[in-house]
Order: structure tokens, then sequence, then C-alpha cells
DNA sequence: AATGAATGAGCCTTCATTCAT
DNA sequence: AATGAATGAAGGCTCATTCAT
């Protein structure tokens, strides 16, 4: 298939999907999906040769978007202030846009989503990982691969994020909380390295 | 006397679901499960009046198998071996029964499972969450409900599992750390009980 | 199949089916029918071994029971007064059972009403025919046969019917002035016959 | 520009289901009509979102082509003439198109006609009914609403048809005299306009 | 004889995909 | 390239009928 021009359709395709599959499921047809995005039957299969590429795609550009929000690495801040900046901007994405994350998470469980699909979106977060690498260098994931750090980071953002949707007006006390949660979670010696006042307790200890 | 009902049959389709549905979604057919249970195609519907039936009648059951392993509240350990406990039979439920967890999965996430099918499978852990309220009470999480700690417990074990899946081998150690991150999580007065070292070093101060 | 002698459950199951049919159309089941009947899914099938032998039945029985209702033919009454009363008892048998007379309009124009059936119910309306007959015999339905007045009858008379139900008020009335049409339609003689002041007029006129 | 929807094709399932509901009830299946009409099966529910809608769509077709073939009300003719011209009209049509008049009838005791199908059909006859309400002013019929006569109308050519159908050879006989008995049925007066002997007898009375 | 569980053909409808225009 | 009509496989569900008890 010539590769149709009209970015704009392919676009209004993918959004609407995302409206779609997050008010009826998966299992919305491609044909309310077309009439959604104002584009003929037909035109979808133009722009996804099947309804699993769409799927896929899908989760692919979600994945990116996601990706897209996240700050550079940066040097001048802290491992945590780092990590801790990634979390705002998770949460931030899966709250003011509910549907995006939560098409997210149907895609993330589904048969349809291929293992290649999943390892490139994966893949996409490398340098999070690094930042999770080093965090959980000291901690008892410190054994394990990075990954389940990351997965850990995700689950634990989501379940987050499950509960502000619930109850907005404790989005911040909850983001944070959350937050602290994942930090003690893949660290130990972290605390310390954010927590100079031990040090500084001990110091005066000693003194 | 009519032929006797047989309840055998009921389990035979359940079983036969699970597998269907992990192995192909949750959209296999109700014929493809009805042939996968040695059963007529209309039978099925003897025992489940509509496929949503089946979707939530399957929750509620795989989810009061999994409550059914957790030992009934001891007062003769502690706080923290008891939830090691509940998270032991956690994985190992997933472990030893993949497909039962995977559905488990999809079915949460499903449209078609209803708001009272969850309410109702969330109260059967209501001892846990007990056990929960209790850990939480010091950490940063004392604030939130506890099922927020809950929906905590269980994402943070479903990352596990998933490791393990991947890496058998690793299987014990990823059970320690993941519960120990878990740990470390929830409470941070916690870290106490379990680091005797901590207060002496606060001895150690004094001296 | 043994003849099943329980007459009563035969009763109730063809009474369910009446209004069964009445509410939801002859697409009604047999097992809601059965349900209906306080009897098995099965047993309706010893008593009627196919649907179609219901609906046959069913129709006869219908048939025979409007039958019933009429008068024997009496010859101390004028052939205006016998039709006239046949023609009341058949509103009130539509009118005070609505739905056994709408389910005979039904199962009078369905494919499963076997030729055999019709003629015999038919048949069991020979006597209001020979009353038709000569009712006949001096209009311009004369070179017919019989049953077409016989038809016209029925059909009239359920029109009326139709209105009365949709306009208790003027159930008087509609009887009437229905069955006037009726009788006028069939013969012209017999105007004479029920307007004896013609003859008196006439009378009137010689003096 | 896609294939153009071919209007034929629902003209063709129409039809098709015409033949089918009067061979074998309303029950034919739309699978087996969309066969007869050369359609594949979901072709059928682009033209009727509903077997319903198929139903009810027919039902007012059906009504439609029978007013069609009703002359316009002329001026010229008198009132007997014009319902005779009617009463040939729909004898005419129920004898060359007996299946389309076999399913209008069953249509029309069917439950799943909407009154909204059935009132839209009504007022296409509006002008029968004018012709009508002026022929029943001096009979017995005067004091019910028009619709009665009409009803009456349908009924008795119904019946008529039917005899026709049995017995073509009577065609003629059974048309003119199964009108002869409808006029005569609605009309008092207006045996006097067919018949000026009356007026004539009375006069000799006068003499 | 009565029961009602079991059956499987068949029904209406949906939908991803193709293809004539 | 875009359209949307056409397709037919498949799905969920119903139901008359059979048959073990």
């Amino acid at each position: 298939m010539a590769r149709p021009r009209d970015d704009d359709k392919k676009r209004a395709i993918l959004i609407a999907a995302i409206r779609l599959f997050a008010d009826e499921g998966l299992g919305a047809s491609t044909a309310s999906i077309a009439r959604a995005a104002n584009v003929a039957d037909g035109t979808l299969f133009r722009y996804f040769p099947t309804k699993d590429h769409l799927l896929n795609e899908l989760y692919s550009e979600l994945k990116l978007s996601l990706r897209a929000r996240l700050a550079p690495v940066s040097h001048d801040t802290s491992l945590r202030e780092q990590l801790r900046s990634a979390w705002d901007v998770y949460i931030d994405w899966g709250f003011t846009e509910p549907a995006a994350h939560q098409v997210t998470a149907r895609l993330s469980v589904s048969t349809r989503i291929s293992a290649r699909t999943r390892a490139d979106a994966a893949e996409a977060f490398s340098d999070v990982n690094s930042r999770l690498k080093a965090a959980v260098a000291n901690g008892p994931l410190r054994r394990h691969p990075t990954a389940f750090a990351g997965a850990l980071f995700a689950a634990m953002a989501d379940t987050t994020l499950a509960f502000i949707i619930d109850t907005p007006a404790e989005r911040e006390t909850l983001t944070a909380d959350g937050f602290a949660a994942f930090w003690s979670a893949i660290g130990r010696g972290n605390s310390n390295v954010e927590m100079p006042r031990n040090s500084q307790q001990e110091k005066d200890c000693i003194s």
C-alpha cells in the first residue's frame, strides 16, 4: 500500500480510536472509529491495513506521547528529583488524558499487541531506566533487572492515578505520598541521599 | 425426576473459559468454550444466561479461589509475617495458575465486569485490608484509604509475578525482594520493627 | 404416544398457550407456555408431540369453544333472530375473551394450520351454515356457496368486534348496526321479513 | 465516489421478502430472503437495520402499492361507481398479486407492525374514506366512524378475494355480488339510488 | 408419567475487510 | 486517494425437541 500522505487523517483516526476504545473497550468497531474521525469506512484501512495494526500503532503512539512529556535527563538535579519529575509527568498525563491512559492500560493486557511492539515501546524509556538503574543500585532490587524497578514505577503510578481520578481533591497528597512509597520501595540507601539530615543527626550525636 | 443438574458441568465451563480467555483474550467465543468444556453450545447458556454473566461469575470465582488460599488472620505472628504470607500466597497462586491470574487481570480492566461484582469481590478481602490498615498506620500512606495500600499490594505483586514467570529461577529472590519493596513502600515506622539496628544506633547516639 | 390421562394438564397448557400467543404472538416459546401452565418443559410434548400439533389443536379447541356458545337451531324464531343471536354470541365471545379471539385470528392466517384442521373446524358450523343458506336464498349471494356468506359473517363480526374493543361504550349500537349491515349484505328479500312495517305501509296505502 | 447505493437491491429484497413471507410465514429467515434477493446476508441489513424494520417498511410499501392503483377521486361518476371501482382495483390487486395480498394480511395482524406504521398507512387511504363517508351518510352505519365502513370494505373484499382465488372461474360474479353485498351493507338510502322502483312504489301508493 | 437438563440447528445481527466507482 | 456499498464469516443467543432419571 502506497503510503497515503494525509497525515492529519491518520491523526484523526488515532484520536477517534482513543475515545472509542476508552468508551466502549477495544471491541469498538472500525466503522465507528472511522465515523468519529470523519473518514470513510474504507479509508481507515488505507492507513492501518488491519485493526491489529491500528491497535499496535496506537499503543506505540500512546507510549511515545507519554515519553515525549518526560524531561530529558538532566545532571543538575538529584536522582530523586529526576524520578519525581518523571512521576509527576506520568501522573499528569494520566490525569489530563484519562482516555489515553485507560486505553494504554487495556492495550497493555491485550493479546493483540505483539511482543515486538511492546519491546519497541519499552526501549523508548531507556533513559528513564538508566536513572532507575542508579536509584536501585543500593536497594533491595539491586540484584534484579532494572526493568523490574521500571515496571514497579508504572504499576505504582497507575495505582496512584486510579485513586487520584477517584478523589481529585487529594491529587497533590496522593502524588507526593505515592512517590514517597515508590522511592522507599526501590531504595534503602537512597533515603540517606534524600535526607542529609540523618547524617547531620549522626553528627549531632557525635557532637 | 429429570436428570439432575450437573455441577461439574458448570465447573468444566468455568475452567474451559479460563484457558480460552487466557489463550485468546476475552473475545474467545462461547462456542469454543462450550466445545472445550465438552458441552453443547446451548448448554453453556443454561448455566450462564449471558456471556457477561459468565464473565462476571468467572471474576468472582477467581477472586474467591485466591481468597480461599489466604490463611485466616492469626494473632501469633507479626504484621509483617502475616502480610508476607499473603504475598507468598498471591505469588504462588499466580505462578501455579498463570492462566487464572492472567484472566483475572484482563477481567479487572474489562468494561463488562459490573461495579457490583467488583464490590462484592473486594469485600472478600476485608480481613487482609484490616492487616494492611495496621501496617499503614505509621507510614506515608496513613492519610489515604487503606484500599490504596491494598491496590499497591496487588500491583506490586502482579509486577513481581510477571518477572518471576519470565525468570522462574529467580522466583525466591524476586518474591522476597518484591515483598521487601512493598514493605518499605507502605511503612516507615514499620522498618523499625524489622530493623532493630536503628534503635541500637539511637542508643549508640545516646551513649 | 400413549395418551396421557391427566386432562387438566392438557387444559392448562391450552389456556396458557392462549395467553402467551395473545401477548407475544405465535412465536411464544413452548417453554414459556409450559412454565405458565405449571408444567415441565418436556411434559408439554407428551400432550402435543409438536408445536404445530399444539397450534392446530388450539385452533380446533378455540373454534369449538365458540361453537359451543351458539344456541342450538330453534324453529320458534325467525331466521333473522337466529342469525342475530349467533351474531351476538360471536361478539360476546370476542369481547369477553379477547385473547381467545385474537389468537384465533392469528391462527387463521398462519401457515401452520393444516387444511384438514381448517376443514374440520368449518364443519362444526354446519348448522349455522344451514341457517345462512336459507337467509341467502333470495339475496345477491344466492348463486355462491353458503360458505361465502359464512365467511362474510365472520369477517364482518370481526370488524365490528375490533371497533367495539376500541370503543366499548358503543358496544350495543355497534353490535346492532354491524348486524344490520350484515343482514342487508346477504339478503334483499330478507329485509321485508325484518320490516313488517313495509307491508303495513302498503296496506296503509291501499286504504 | 464509492459504488452508488443500488436501489434495485432494496427493491429485490422487498420482493423476495414478499415471496418468502407468503410461502413460509413471517418467520422466514432474513438469510433466506437475502439469498432469494441475490444479496449477501449482511447486505440486507444495510437497507433494513432490523427484521422489524423490514417488516414495517414492507407493510407500508404494500399498502402504498395498493393505494397507487386506486384511481384519483373523480366527480364525473356516482358514488357507487367510484366505490365499485375501488372494489375492483382491490380485488384485482389481490388476484394478480396473491402473495402481496396474503403477506399484507399477515402483517396486519402481526405484533411487529408499529402503531405509527399502521397510522401512516391508514392515512394514505383518506380520500377513499371521504367517499365512504358520503356513502355511509344515510345508512345504518352513519353514527359510527367512517373507518368502520372502511374496515368493512377491506374485510368483505378480502373475503370475496379468498373465494375468487378458490374458484377463479367465478371471479366476475363474485366480484360483482360481493360488491353488491357491501353496497347493501353500508347504505339503506343508497339502495334507492340503485333501485328507483321503490320511489315508484311510493308514488304508486300515493296515487 | 413427569421432569428438566441437554442438545444443536438456526436465527438475527455485527464487523473487519474488499472493491467498484 | 477516497469513498461507502457489499460481503460473508462468526458471534451470542433461542428454542423445539429428546432423553436420562
